[in-house]
DNA sequence: GTCTATAGCTGGATAGAC
DNA sequence: GTCTATCCAGCTATAGAC
């Protein structure tokens, strides 16, 4: 993890790491200038070498997992079975818990609302032309089933689940996960792997 | 607001409706001493008088949130239409803005973590008997759609909307508002106001 | 019960040597 | 590019006067 005297750009990069690392591990209010330098093996001052402020780290470090995560997306629903993608992908935890550190962190960091916005719209920009031409093929009827409440029907209860997870709770989970694979499986058929 | 050598109670009453205050409006991490003592009118000492620590604060004051919470509960679920009562309930900003909140405080307050697990047990349990009993009467097959299920996708589904209203988002939600609204319709009919 | 005062610490941010 | 040293602000918590 640590990174010492090493080229141009690698204490930059050890920087952010170290700040996603404890932001994950101990909320974003323990993200602070000391302890990511200490993390990262490098002195204190050169957060501020690399980075202006705290706040514009924290949106280079949001910007930095929202493009990896958008080109996670775009690769899953390629999928032939992007339904069956989008369900897992949004109950990967990895992604999850950095995105709920972010959505507090929003509350009193108004520089990094806009952000979330922003990447939000785009992500679920994706999502709906992906899922809405799938659906749309397996002959969902759209005033029904609108491929905007698909995905946010999938998005919520799959992150509320993640939430739940993290305090050791799990009541009707295993129940409700099967619910909605049985419906994505009417649709796709089994998830080929 | 303020509250100035008063009974008994009165100050320890306004440190906490501060603390909730400031939490609400610039998040967890705002919530100092310093701050919630001049909010509530009083010296930031007192703070130690009436609690020991911060810690302690955050716990009371989540349980004097989570005991009213669970009355209201309660009293909705009490409806002749218990499935409109609680959806309408968990799409009230009030108190899932401060359930956000202190989630994310649970990430670093370790204290604070078992509580709102313990709390969130106590709250799954009344609304699964309430519920659970009226999708029995309503001839719902238990094992297509167990009241934990119904439970956990409704719960999911409004938080992941509040979330997003947060941020100046609402793409697809009145949709899937009409959707819920549908399903519940078909079981308990129109609401009665 | 409420206050002043302060200890002791940790934070963001900057100046300037190397 | 990386460091030392430092300023100043804000924090939790405590001691003790009233």
């Amino acid at each position: 993890m640590a990174a010492r005297r090493g080229s141009a750009e690698e204490s930059r990069t050890a920087l952010l790491d170290a700040a996603q690392q404890i932001m994950l591990e101990d909320g974003y209010a323990a993200v602070t200038t000391r302890r990511i330098a200490t993390e990262a093996g490098v002195n204190s001052a050169l957060v501020y070498y690399y980075f202006d402020t705290m706040d514009d780290l924290f949106i280079e470090l949001f910007r930095r997992g929202a493009d990896r995560s958008l080109e996670r997306l775009q690769e899953a629903l390629r999928s032939p079975q992007p339904l069956w993608a989008f369900w897992e992908l949004s109950q990967d935890q990895s992604r999850s818990a950095l995105t709920m550190e972010f959505t507090a962190l929003a509350n009193h960091r108004h520089s990094i609302r806009a952000e979330i916005a922003e990447s939000s719209r785009r992500f679920r920009k994706v999502e709906l032309e992906a899922l809405g031409d799938a659906l749309e093929r397996y002959g969902v009827d759209p005033h029904e089933w609108p491929a905007t409440s698909v995905i946010l029907m999938l998005s919520g209860i799959s992150r509320f689940m993640l939430i739940e997870k993290a305090f050791g709770l799990d009541l009707g989970h295993a129940d409700t996960v099967a619910i909605i694979e049985r419906h994505i499986r009417a649709l796709e058929g089994d998830r080929a792997r």
